[in-house]
DNA sequence: ATTGCATGAGAAAACCTTTTCTCACTTGAC
DNA sequence: GTCAAGTGAGAAAAGGTTTTCTCATGCAAT
């Protein structure tokens, strides 16, 4: 201790440091200046707050203490640039409204907060150029990885990440060949959908629906067949409160028994749909059950009664892209394919059949 | 011309350089290939490519082809350590639904993508510990400036950002002292709303509008009871579309004439008192008109009829903060202080009066 | 012929960390 | 009393870029 505290003394002050220590400079404090208030090299300092080389306990448990005391905290950039890490991954979506980015985004963040991995968001608009001049933009900052996301599974974004000397993961987005992507399984939310429509007894179950080059909507209205059977009619038409209502006029015009239960393709086709019910007097769900599809707060929740629907976990989705993307980063080996996540089914009071969870 | 080409080729070819140039360093391309491609120390190239330094004409012009040819991109990282710019900018949010933050950020992101800053975003959930950690993680990568957005224009942030050696704006949020904030101007917006109405007639304008203890509540009633007068009652709730209905039920409960117009604090009321409108067999916009607030596409576009209302140019206000802390992390001096910025009237079809623009 | 000056280009330092290598010193064994 | 091994800590290089300083060359002026 003596002996540390007589190398210390002796060691000459450096105009810089007294400067920094003082608070003259401008800049942050660097690792620098906790070396010279520890009285110990720059490679000291730094072995001992990284925990590593070979050093006196006493001396690293005071580096750490005087580090602590004077708020160092290290220069991510100049980390970065020798450990080609920049605890920094890009998100790119083309979907302007957020409906699917904000809570994958949500996702991807929550997962890598605890790694020190900050999120840069790029919103492209569909615009191949704007995609480009982002994606330069990212990788010149070193990014770690890109996580590639849009507004509908079938589609890729307008910009080419196959041959990039990042990792790319793909997120309710169509990947490239030999790529990690994620992807909600509507199959099997659809399933969901119409057994639960099943369980609370009822028979003659509709499907409306968006357009049918929707990929999604072609597997959800193959669930639909598979459980339903082919009693009722499949309605294609667009993502708008205004088609379900229309849909709604339509099967109620139709000569015949009406519909028991309305499998709808999204939450707005749903509460257009509820709409025009009520509009005609019909009850939901007392006459009628109807189930959504999305889970988007925003219109499930507000519609009157509240839809139940089905909820593509967008979070988990993101979630699991952003660990996925950092393994890649970190080298570690991951199987590329498509990775389908399970749906979860949201009771509310539009179905009826059951008192609602929340 | 002659006496470089030779001194290029007299000058030691260096292993590293080879490696790199056939690719077989896994590595990006650095200055330093493009300077030995070139045949030119470092020094001249990177002078060569930001256009500082004296040299020739032709030498500037061959390295910078060279570059382009072998698509050299500066390392950022590098770049930012020593000019002490990582053009990388925060945006520290509380809106968790993204309803205000998605605009803003797209007018952040538009104004910067040409100075070549990328855009952190995180959504901190109104946790003051995760706060913090993203603030650390931001200032660590040593961001050039933090904008902070929220949900309302009279709350903080939970996290204290006044003390920060990087610059701070605040946009549709609460600021501290002498900071510079952005927010909509709600009473010109409400001004221009009940205006509105009045020209086109109407007379009897109610107010239907969120809880009082929101800023923009009382600032748009404010506004509301100078332009319309006292006749009709300011009816205050939630941002519901529950409540627009039931407040158009107690307004229509009275005895007594009823409204012939209605100014809504926000969307979701306004599509709310619509339905009960027309539930009621009144005429939107023949007996009543309907305006609301945000125009948040989603409610206002899918009303039927669709919602005039007020936009109050999130984007425009993204677009001046992302502008203010670029000019204050260059050192810019800008003038602290709340600005206030108009909104805009967006006619659609529940008022009438005027065919719509859109 | 010498000096002075403008021009073109390179060497080296700086930014902040991490990591490898080296060195001095201590201890235990012979 | 010498040697080997082990321990604690520092020097230096590396990472990619920018910037300042220095140097060499050629030319015009004395």
């Amino acid at each position: 201790m003596t002996i540390r505290l007589v190398k210390a003394f002796l060691k000459p002050i450096q105009k810089e440091d007294v400067l920094n220590i003082s608070g003259g400079k401008r800049g942050r404090i660097t690792i620098h200046e906790v070396a010279s208030a520890a009285g110990v090299s720059i490679s000291t300092a730094s072995k001992a707050l990284n925990d590593t080389g070979r050093m006196g306990a006493e001396t690293r448990e005071r580096v750490k203490r005087i580090a602590g005391e004077i708020g160092y905290r290290p220069n991510a950039l100049a980390r970065g640039l020798l450990s080609k890490r920049s605890f920094t991954v890009g998100l790119l979506t083309n979907d302007t409204y957020g409906r699917f980015t904000l809570p994958v985004m949500a996702g991807i963040s929550d997962a890598l907060v605890d790694h020190g991995v900050s999120v840069f968001l790029c919103a492209i608009e569909d615009d191949p150029a704007l995609a480009q001049i982002h994606v330069d933009a990212m990788l010149d900052k070193q990014v770690d990885g890109i996580i590639a996301t849009g507004k509908r599974l079938d589609r890729r974004l307008p910009v080419d990440l196959s041959n990039l000397h990042v990792p790319v993961v793909y997120a309710f987005t169509e990947g490239t060949q030999n790529s990690v992507t994620f992807r909600s399984d509507d199959e099997q939310g659809a399933r969901l959908a119409v057994e639960w429509l099943a369980t609370i007894g009822r028979r003659r179950i509709a499907h409306i629906t968006g357009p049918e080059d929707f990929f999604s909507v072609r597997e959800r209205a193959g669930a639909y067949h598979q459980v339903a059977g082919h009693r009722e009619p499949v309605l294609y038409g667009v993502w708008s409160e205004n088609w379900g209502h229309e849909a709604v006029e339509q099967l109620w015009e139709r000569p015949g028994e009406k519909p028991d239960a309305l499998f709808c393709g999204n939450d707005q086709i749903a509460r257009g749909a509820v709409d025009a019910l009520r509009e005609r007097g019909v009850k939901v769900p007392q006459d009628v059950s109807v189930i959504g599809f999305d889970n988007w707060e925003i219109v499930a929740a507000q519609t009157r009664p509240p839809l139940t629907t089905v909820d593509m976990e967008l979070k988990e989705l993101g979630r699991q892209a952003g660990l996925t993307v950092l393994a890649l980063a970190e080298g570690r080996p991951v199987e590329p394919g498509v990775r389908k996540l399970p749906c979860r089914l949201v009771v509310r009071r539009s179905c009826g059949g059951r008192t609602p969870e929340e």
